[in-house]
DNA sequence: AGAAATCCTAGTAAAATGCTGGGGATTATA
DNA sequence: TATAATCCCCAGCATTTTACTAGGATTTCT
């Protein structure tokens, strides 16, 4: 039951970009940079994020990423799920198709696995990304590097 | 954010042994039968099992397992605790201690693995085992092979 | 004694994870 | 128009984890 980097770091990836993006894009080097991601991987992660629609690319010179939507409009579970696929602890779709329910118990686990996926989406769904940016800012109000400069 | 086998297979393996411990201690062999389990592998998330105290072996011949609590006070937190280790989604323990909480916004995610480490917990606490052994019975009233035979 | 069990430890193939690397396409800016 | 800063795409690869399998020792009932 443990989150992968994809997602530890891809949610701090786009709190970071929220906080930043707000005057104009924010390039991949200076999230990395910020949160010491290494570029190339966070690539990756912003490639799914964009996939799902969360954000926005602006390629070219003085390009980078910004939110596709507004920061409030955006749940921790859109995140998470973006990068980690559905959150549901145990896959048991296609199941009676298949096997036609092989044990008589598995049909018991299965709502036990649907009680625990429903209690992690309602949980991630009620947090918006917008709180969490007061949070970040609350926390660590300097804001490392403003526009940090990123080739160095 | 998956469980692995270990949970998915010994909550079952729990569930069957609750029902099927009432009259006597159940072998491993009859259990892997029933649920279809490789009995090698079983073995092993038994000993999880016995080391977290939910259930006690009795060894030698006509021995077997038997749940160590009564089925309802036993919860489905606790099997899979035992089984995966903490269902916290995300380790940030001594995180201040070696790194100096080295990315200012960790703290805020960690707010966020937090709270869906509270509501997975929740959830699985509240569901008691004899619950699941009732629903099973409900699912499955015939038992498949009561005092079934193993070296077959 | 013999059979039926649990116990303990080690090995191991396959899959998933967490990256790294190369090179291409696009676009602002000088 | 050149150049540099970006995003984009895909391939490779080392490490870790998973999901077993295997061998053999120990205990205890019959």
């Amino acid at each position: 039951m443990k989150l992968s980097t994809k997602g530890r770091y891809g949610l701090r990836a786009l709190i970071d970009l929220a906080r930043y993006s707000e005057s104009e894009a924010v390039p991949i080097c200076s999230i990395a940079s910020r949160q010491g991601i290494s570029e190339r991987y966070l690539e990756q992660l912003m490639a799914l994020l964009k996939k799902a629609g969360l954000v926005k690319s602006i390629r070219g010179a003085s390009g980078g990423y910004v939110l596709a939507r507004k920061a409030e409009e955006i749940s921790v579970g859109d995140v998470l799920r973006a990068l980690e696929g559905s959150l549901e602890p145990v896959k048991c779709a296609a199941f009676y198709s298949e096997e036609g329910c092989a044990a008589s118990d598995s049909c018991v686990t299965k709502y036990v696995w649907q009680k625990i996926n429903e209690s992690i989406n309602e949980t991630v769904d009620k947090m918006m990304l917008d709180e969490l940016v007061k949070e970040s800012k609350a926390l660590n109000p300097c804001g490392s590097f403003e526009g940090s400069v990123c080739g160095s």
